[in-house]
This record gives C-alpha cells, structure tokens and sequence, in this order.
DNA sequence: CGAACCTCTGAGACCGCTCTGAGCGGCCGC
DNA sequence: GCGGCCGCTCAGAGCGGTCTCAGAGGTTCG
C-alpha cells in the first residue's frame, strides 16, 4: 500500500496510486515548504512559477488538486481557475490568498467546492483543507470513515469542528484544535517541539517554541482532565499521544 | 451512489445517473461560477456561450434542464427555448433574466412550468429553483420526502416557505429564510463566513462578511428565541447548525 | 402617497484567544 | 546532595473576532 514518509496510510485514489497535486506560487520558497509538506502526505507534487507553466503542467499531470496562489504575475486566479476546468473539469482548487485580498476577486470561488487559505497559513491548515477537498470530491478512496479521526476514545469530526472523549464534548479553540489535529494525525509518535510549531503555526511565526508547551498544557486540562492521561512528555524529544488503555 | 461533493446523497435521474444540464450565458465568470455550484450538487455540467453553441450542446449532452441567460448575444432567449424544445421536448429551463426585464413574456413561461431567477442572484436560490423543477418534471428520483427539510425540531417547507420549530410557525423575510435553508442543507457542518456570502448573497454583493452575522444574530431571534439553541458559532471558523439533542 | 418592512452600514462594547514573562517544581548530571 | 536545565503553569496585556444597537436608504404594498 502507498503510505506517507511518517507511515501513516496516505490518501489515495481509488485504484490505490497515489493523488496528484500542483503547487503554484510565485515564491520558489513557499513552493518548496509546501510541495515539501504534501510530498510527506504521500502525494505526486509538481510545481509551477506562474499561470502559463501552471496551465502546462496541469496538462502533463492531470492533477487530483491544485493550491494556486491567487497573486500570480501573468494572470489573475479566475482566468487560471477557468482554464483549469476546461483541462480536467472536476479538480479540486485550493487558493492561497494575502488576508486583505479576500474581498477582492475571491468572491463566489468557495460557491463551486473550492476552498482557500489566507496567509499567512499553518502546513496543517493546507493540508487538512486538501484533504477535505478530496475526499468531498470523491477523488479519495475513503480508508477510514469519512472525516472522523480516531485515538483510543478521543474522537474529532473535523467538518463539524466537534471532539469529544468517552462521548463528551470538548470545546476547544482554534490553536487547540488544530494543535490536537496534529496530534492526532500522528499518534503513538514522539513529535518534537519544532517540528509542532514548523506544523501548526503559520510559517511566519517568529515566537518560541515555548508557545507549544503553554498549548499542550491547554490541551491536557481539556483533554486529559480528570481521566488517564493520553498526551504524554518525552523529556528531551517532544510529546506523544497514545491511546489511554496503552 | 452518486454524492455530492458536500457528502449529501445528491439528487439524481430515477436511473442513479447524475442529472445533466446546460448552462448557457455570455459572461464566461458568471457561467464558470454558476456551473462550479451546480457541479458541486453532483450534477454533470455543459456551459455554452451563445444560442447556437449552446444548441449544439444540447444536441450533444441531451440535458436534464438548462440554464438560460434571456440576454444573448445572437439570439434571444424565447428562440433559444423554443428550438431546445424541438431537440428535447420535455427539458426544463430556468431563466435567467435582468430585474427589469419583459414581465409578461417571463410570466407566460412559468405557465408552461419553467421558472425564472432575476440578475443579480444567489447560488442557493438558483440551485434551489433547479432542484424544484427537476422534482415536479419527474425528473429527479425522490430520494428525500420531496421539498421537506428537517433537522432536530426545525422543519422547511421549501414549496411553502414555511418554516417551524417544535410546531410553532417562525416568520422570516427573504434572506432570512435562505441562510436558514443554507444551513439546513448543511447540517452538523462548519460553513465559513465566506462560504455562506458565496452561496446565500448575490454574486455581485460588494459587502462585507459582517452582514452574515448580523443575520445570523437575526435568525437565532427567531430559531433560537428562549429554546435550546441550534445555531453555534465556532470562533475563528464559523456557524454550525445542530440539532439540539447534541 | 404613506406606512411597513427589509437590507445594509457604522460604531461601540464585550469577550475569548494568543502570546509574553515570571516563578516554581521536578529531572538529570555532576 | 546540589546546581542547572527543562518543562509546567499562572497571570496579564493586547488584539481581534463577534455581537448588538441604531439608523439610513430602498422597496413593496396598501
């Protein structure tokens, strides 16, 4: 089976070869970390510059996906969402936008499935949306149930935002949630304090990665609360999540 | 079975096989934005620019219904109608026309049992139309009860435009009435701020997401008003609509 | 022509979220 | 045992998201 790098099972199409994604953006750094975080998702990545060698590629690779920046120097993100279509109608499209430009030209891209993120982003944020596009658009092979996660009895539906454990409901804020998203993304496996924060906070971050033990102890009094501790401190490493009865 | 890329079991031919139908506008944004909605119903979409491509299509797709702008630039829409009809006799069509346009030629046409929306209009509404029209030509399978929306206690008569809480009757203005339907249709569901604008505001809406809670904050007035409540904000995210048992 | 309603704008208040800094306690090496 | 380091938690400041109110402008209907 086609797995991811941290040995996850990925997300794969339905014949089990792995999804196709095309990254654009302008910023050849950007594009690195990005494509970097989705090849790690187990996906095929290509990248492209701007919206002609965007168009070309898609050609070539017939992408699952595209993350297209909307600020490109050639053509605005419209025309290339057009384009797209008529090359392979039923992509999926996940724009990266600056906060400010969302009023702009954005409008009514949401309207057809199509999602988007607005910098500056966390790598979690891009890939969770990603994945909820593709498996909303059918083009994943659905391994588990749909978008429920699930560790011991820690339970989170990411389209209803909802977690829970042993049945009751955890509230929880945004950093919180998509800290515990991480988590469990990848539990049973000790996750450095750096590697968290390069995950779950946005790529500009310039804070300390004691942000990170002030959250896990956020989580821990939500979460663990009262009952058998399922985040655990691996002195000198980071933290695990492991289901309880372990 | 065919899903739409919300994960709700979309409306289909009786024989399972995605509706089709046929967009046909001269503005290439406005027809690109209105077949990503209707895509995203799980329906199979054709768009076409002027009355003779669009013709052509027809012949081709044999469409289910057909969207229709009234303003082309060869012919009009009336022709366009009447020569669709000579190809499929039993399409549907809804028209899409300018607010101020020929009332009395528009009135002969929902006689006939087609339907029209006036520009500028929303998604939902024209989705809404559509689906309306397929479910009293017999076009679409009834798979739900027909025009009847419930979710916990709340109950849409989308026909009657009438809505009820545990029985007792709520009075909502227009927008009220489809945010509500939005969210219904969206159940246990974080929908952005962003997202419900695309969807429920007219595409040409310049505003700003702060009208989405005003009506929020309206509806909950209503919905919500001394009863357990079943809109939730999720902060940084959000509106979801539950069912109060939850 | 007037009244009622609907929709949207703007301003202000509130409150939750995020992060900083500091202090404390426990773990480890010496 | 002792000092230093690492991790945990608390308190508080600043910020930004969200809610609500009041009112203007437009539309519909009587």
């Amino acid at each position: 089976m086609n797995t991811t790098r941290s040995g996850r099972p990925a997300l794969t199409r339905p014949d089990g070869t792995p999804l196709r994604v095309l990254v654009v953006d302008d910023d050849p750094d950007l594009a690195e970390v990005l494509s970097g975080a989705l090849r790690y998702e187990g996906w095929l990545i290509r990248t492209a510059g701007d919206g002609a060698s965007a168009l070309a590629a898609a050609r070539e690779l017939m992408p699952d996906a595209v993350v297209l920046d909307v600020m490109l120097p050639d053509t605005d993100g419209f025309a290339v969402l057009r384009s797209l279509h008529t090359v392979k109608p039923d992509v999926c499209v996940l724009f990266l936008t600056a906060r400010d430009a969302v009023e702009d030209r954005i409008a009514g891209i949401t309207a057809g499935g199509d999602d988007y993120v607005t910098k500056p982003f966390s790598l979690e944020e891009v890939v969770a949306r990603l994945r909820g596009l593709l498996r909303r658009a059918g083009m994943a092979r659905q391994q588990d149930e749909g978008p429920r996660m699930i560790v011991g009895d820690l339970v989170m539906d990411e389209e209803a935002r909802e977690v829970t454990r042993a049945g009751e409901l955890i509230e929880l804020s945004p950093t919180e949630f998509e800290l515990l998203r991480f988590l469990m993304r990848n539990p049973r496996r000790v996750l450095s304090k750096t590697q968290i924060l390069d995950r779950v906070w946005s790529y500009d971050f310039g804070g300390r990665a004691h942000v990170v033990e002030l959250y896990i102890s956020y989580l821990r009094k939500k979460v663990d609360a009262g009952r058998e501790p399922m985040i655990h401190t691996v002195r000198g490493a980071g933290y695990v999540l492991k289901p309880a009865a372990s």
